[in-house]
RNA sequence: GGUCCAUUCGUCUAUCGGUUAGGACGCAAGAUUUUCAUUCUUGAAAGAGGAGUUCGACUCUCCUAUGGACUACCA
């Protein structure tokens, strides 16, 4: 049997997107395409707690940064509307009262502070406290007190919450698209809460189970992280007799830090000088500041590239892909177990080879506003020119203004350790004939002039270096940029005459 | 502490019982070059440890070690 594939990524509106959940937003939107499916987005806000305003849109917008297409749920709605939790608060009790109902779950009265108090005593007795089989029927609760004695504690309004109860000493077999088959004794797992009156609210559990079932999610995709809860999702799935339509799991390995134990969190990117978000985000609350990878100056397509290879390969040597290359080799056998350390180098990597890969016109579209930052004014046709020349060296878009500043100003420093070098002995008077040289040519394309200089050079006798060299700190003012011939054809003739004249006027010789 | 998951070069990884254990990032050396880069070539660099199973184990099983996740009326 083979049923339309629905995958979800539901993440908690409690903060910006880390880059682990825009990877696990990604492998699950790789694996809707990749079989014909759809891609919901649920936004899980049953922790009114922990709310934090400017998340959602947040998180929607990075996604859209990263071309991550969301086919049904919130922002473009859907069959199954609302997709946001809190609004379907109402649906929830429901599906509560029938585990009662079914003996699956139960009520309980404790307070979080009388549960506190039992969890430090018990470790003081160098214990721990487990709210199972062992101990709910001594605890405040619908199976420890009467039915009418429940019902008045709950018309007088007092606070309770809806607990699974877990059986003991039962086997739940599990299997894991990624893992494999996995096995856990009920024994040792606990009663989780599913439901709290205190906010009408019921906890991640119960809503996710539910709404995957309402939504139909024929696949699970998530973090690790949610691998120890499986054992109770399934048996929810069992209480609610949802087994037949259950969506098949896969856990994600984690993504690590660069250095040092531990999982990837917001304090490395800080101290390491990398983003660990797609975007910048500014704390509502604290006014903290995190970088972003789009700010950055990081291409959407190269992070996204970056972040599929970090737990996933193709099973071949290709390293570079398109999003349709990635939908087209996704699959999920091929996602490893281990968790994967992040390395800023490599995502820097990806991010030269996407620059280098640019045509002209694209670099001139993000690079005019940098130029423009600086007061340089030129066409697109100008602005790509001179990223072209020079992409091959840059990493980031960023650093093209650097590597091109000399193509639209001229010098108003020279570099010492260059004038050191080169200002001196007969350089100056080498320049002057250099000067007379270029000023007789009349075609000053590349080609022309490099072979006319070329002749000249070598008829003289010169040394190429010096004069090369010279002519370098005349017209750049620095050791470094693309060859000479680049920089005389782009700026031209007047230009180059210009920036002569200016180091022979200005900067006296050394010795 | 308990439960579960994981373990190949420094890092990301390939290998699905038989390979000189391959690639990439980073690193080093060399070549190219008028500068700085780029590029190219080359190199160093790995199966956590111990028992099995097998003609043969990186690959299967078990134990140990290490790392990690979870252990909330958070997700």
């Amino acid at each position: 049997m083979s049923r339309e594939v629905r995958v979800r990524f539901a993440p908690s509106p409690t903060g910006p997107l880390h880059m682990g959940g825009v990877r696990t937003a990604l492998y699950n939107y790789l694996f809707a395409r990749r079989h014909s499916g759809k891609m919901i987005l649920r936004i899980e806000d049953t922790d009114s707690q922990r709310f934090v305003p400017g998340a959602e849109e947040y998180i929607i917008e990075s996604l859209k940064w990263c071309g991550i297409e969301i086919d049904e749920g919130v922002g473009v709605g859907g069959p199954h509307a609302p997709y946001r939790q809190s609004e379907r608060r109402e649906i929830y009790l429901k599906y509560a009262k029938q585990l009662i109902e079914a003996g699956w779950a139960y009520y309980a009265f404790d307070t979080s502070e009388e549960l506190d108090a039992l969890r430090k005593e018990a470790e003081t007795k160098g214990e721990t406290f487990a709210y199972n089989y062992t101990v709910r029927e001594k605890l405040p609760t619908s199976l420890s007190h009467s039915k009418e004695e429940v019902e008045a504690r709950i018309a007088r309004g007092d606070i309770w919450v809806v607990r699974f109860k877990m059986p003991e000493n039962e086997i739940v077999e599990m299997d894991d698209l990624i893992r494999g088959h996995v096995r856990v004794n009920t024994s040792t797992l606990d009663d989780k809460v599913l439901y709290k009156s205190a906010d009408a609210l019921p906890t991640y559990h119960l809503a996710n189970i539910v709404d995957d079932h309402l939504m139909e999610v024929s696949h699970v995709i998530r973090g690790e992280e949610w691998l120890p809860s499986l054992p109770l999702h399934y048996l929810l799935y069992k209480a609610f007799g949802w087994t037949d339509t259950q969506p098949q799991f896969a856990h994600l390995p984690l993504l690590l830090k660069p250095t040092g134990g531990g999982k990837l969190s917001k304090r490395d990117g800080d101290k390491m000088g990398f983003p660990v978000f797609p975007l910048f985000w500014k704390s509502p609350a604290t006014g903290e500041t995190a970088h972003g990878y789009r700010e950055d100056g990081y291409f959407a397509e190269a992070f996204v590239n970056m972040l599929a290879l970090l737990g996933w390969n193709p099973g071949t040597e290709q390293e570079l892909f398109s999003m349709e290359q990635l939908i087209a080799e996704f699959s999920l056998d091929r996602v490893s177990k281990s968790g994967a350390r992040f390395q800023p180098d490599k995502a820097k990597w990806f991010n030269a080879q996407y620059m280098h890969r640019k045509s002209d016109e694209e670099l001139a579209a993000l690079f005019q506003p940098i130029l423009k930052e600086h007061g340089v004014e030129v066409s697109d046709e100008l602005a790509g020119k001179a990223a072209g020349i020079m992409k091959e060296r840059a990493t980031f878009i960023t650093d093209l203004w650097d590597l091109t500043s000399y193509f639209f100003v001229a010098p108003t420093t020279y570099e010492e350790k260059q004038t050191k070098k080169y200002w001196k002995g007969e350089n100056p008077a080498r320049l002057r004939e250099v000067r007379e040289v270029l000023a007789s040519i009349d075609d000053f394309s590349k080609e022309n002039t490099e072979a006319v200089v070329g002749a000249w050079i070598q008829e003289k006798e010169y040394g190429m270096g010096q004069i090369m060299n010279t002519l370098r700190l005349a017209l750049v003012g620095a050791g470094k940029g693309p060859g000479m011939y680049d920089v005389t054809a782009f700026i031209g003739k007047e230009e180059c005459l210009k920036r002569i004249d200016a180091i022979l006027t200005n900067l006296k010789p050394i010795e």
